[in-house]
DNA sequence: GATGAATGAGAGTTCATTCAT
DNA sequence: CATGAATGAACTCTCATTCAT
């Protein structure tokens, strides 16, 4: 049955998640992974048609993460908005760990007609709503489309948590983002240094 | 005799340099790297005693290229030689290839002692030098060291030149580093708008 | 099914011993190994995780030939289980052939914390359950511990077997037991000119 | 010229012996050995057509111990000879090291025509002269044949020596020979017991 | 004589994937 | 649904040996 089917896949998809996040790569290699989660490779090729739909596990993980948990938490004011995503995306990090951080900032480019990168993902939407509602309601001050700014932030975000996952996290990452995510932000927010750290 | 040895050696690197630039990874692989050069596996391990020596290739001619090529053409004004700096890097990048590129950004961390992403390599260094004679000379305005400035840039750089690799450099990296470059950087830059190009 | 698994994994042990002994060390390679058994070398992974498990399986195979087939045989006589030993030694090499014995006389010392050569091996113990029974029967007649007695004694029959071995077989190793064992072991027993065959 | 070759192939020919004492096999592969010597691998075959033709220097080299440096110190008393002879056997293999004792005592056969167990070598010679005067003086007491009684013994030592080797020279050779080889001994002489050490 | 660059067969091992049960 | 035995191409690396210089 469909939904038995699904619900195990579900099931299975979670239990990798926290294989990958405690164990990282290695976590990848089937045989391996069978082992951990107690199933045989036949089962795991029934559920996971390629190895490397395990990579989309990763990506739907982060974009529930997004819709579900942060979303409702935010305000009206967009810049707080901002900030939240910014350190909620490097607290997502850290907790997933170096690991899995360096598996789903580098391994997939697109695979099987899902683009990971793509502004339609919809970690990017929800970043996309900020940068709507702000400019609208005049919070930020830029040229650029709220596009644009989703993009450019996303591309900055993701090489905050890449570098500090290709340091393996020997430094604290949501402090990093605290200091520098302004430095790449003010010049698209009027009166930023006011409403949040500065290194000044 | 060792200058042989050694001319031999830049011979071989010069040619798989150029195989990774045209097929990537997948010329990291012996036999085919051996292939393609029409040499032995014997004649590789000859000169590369080890596959992970071919990483250190890959930087080793990125630093080459910053100090050789860029650092005799900077000027006196630092935010220039800055914005010279990005330009080239991204240049760098879009000449070497998606595939040389989402190589050296994403593979190694760090191999028999080398630290590929440290601050000390000689990129880095330009780098620096750079923001101290900035901020000596208060062409820059930031509360930050020379050398954090330094670490910030090269993240953000890292992350557009990556992303663009991962996107299988579908879009114009010189341009996107034109457009977003600046607003990663204004806001250490007491009148960088006037001085470059502007996305207002 | 563990009991599958072990089934076939004993199976393949049987054909592989088999090669041994036909063609020795030349069938230690996987590869080759593989192609006579007719399997893949996946397969042979499948079951014996790394190459040096086959030695194993000589010293396994040598251990319970004397601990089910000798063993019952032993009568009340030490002296003559002694001779039964070494002449059973003789001819375990004999019948197992020049290249199996050649392997495991000579090729391993210690693997995976098991110690080929160890007094603790079930043919040593064997051996040293003779020398026990003898010294309190009063069949024997030294001031060595049974310890030291199998010790020695073991290391004189592995001495004529490998001898032979290293000599291709090229003359008849039961007799040469039977002619010069006996001067090996005549200072611990009393009387054994009288019991067995004398070289006088 | 000859003369000169030959001088120089005797030097390296005691570089190697030496090497091969100092690391074990190790120094039997031929480009390792020539690192170590310092010389090309092209002038190693000069000297040593082949890489098998190493295992003959260890050969030769026992050959000559024994009759340059033992013969000589040989006494009217062949009994005291074969202990002598017994005990540098293990002093020269102990002296020689683990790694040189494994080697010549396991890995060669034959070769090139020339057998290195066989009875016509030096050693061998030195030990059926010790037997055949013994004999001739009634020093010994066996209806053996010299030659059988030096192969017997050769065959012991050799499993002596060779036992130490695979449990690598983890206990005293010379000490293990003074103690066990007299009962290997003991049945073909006459009040070989008082004559020397006993383990009664 | 001496060099060492070049060779290439062959080693052990891994691992995603298939398919009969 | 689930199993896991079987596959085999591909991997990195070693090393005795040759030969043009």
């Amino acid at each position: 049955m469909t939904q038995k089917y699904l619900a195990r896949r579900r099931e299975l998809s979670e239990q990798i998640c926290a294989l990958i996040d405690r164990e990282g790569y290695e976590a990848l290699r089937v045989r391996y992974l069978c082992q951990q989660l107690g199933i045989s490779t036949g089962t795991f090729y029934h559920y996971f048609p390629s190895q490397t739909d395990l990579i989309l596990l990763l990506y739907q993980r982060i974009d529930d993460y997004f819709q579900r948990e942060l979303q409702p938490a935010f305000t009206g004011n967009e810049v707080d908005n901002l900030r939240l995503f910014a350190e909620s995306y490097g607290r997502y990090c850290a907790e997933t760990g170096v690991a899995a951080t360096h598996c789903f900032c580098s391994l997939p480019l697109s695979y099987q007609g899902s683009d990971h990168l793509s502004e339609a993902r919809p970690i990017s939407q929800v970043l996309v709503g900020i940068f709507e509602r702000g400019l609208e309601k005049g919070q930020f001050c830029t040229s650029l489309s709220p596009r644009q700014c989703a993009r450019y932030t996303m591309v900055v975000l993701r090489g905050f948590c890449f570098d500090w996952a290709k340091r393996e996290g020997n430094y604290d990452l949501l402090e990093f983002i605290r200091t520098f995510f302004p430095f790449s932000i003010r010049g698209m927010v009027e009166g930023w240094e006011g409403s949040g750290p500065s290194a000044e």
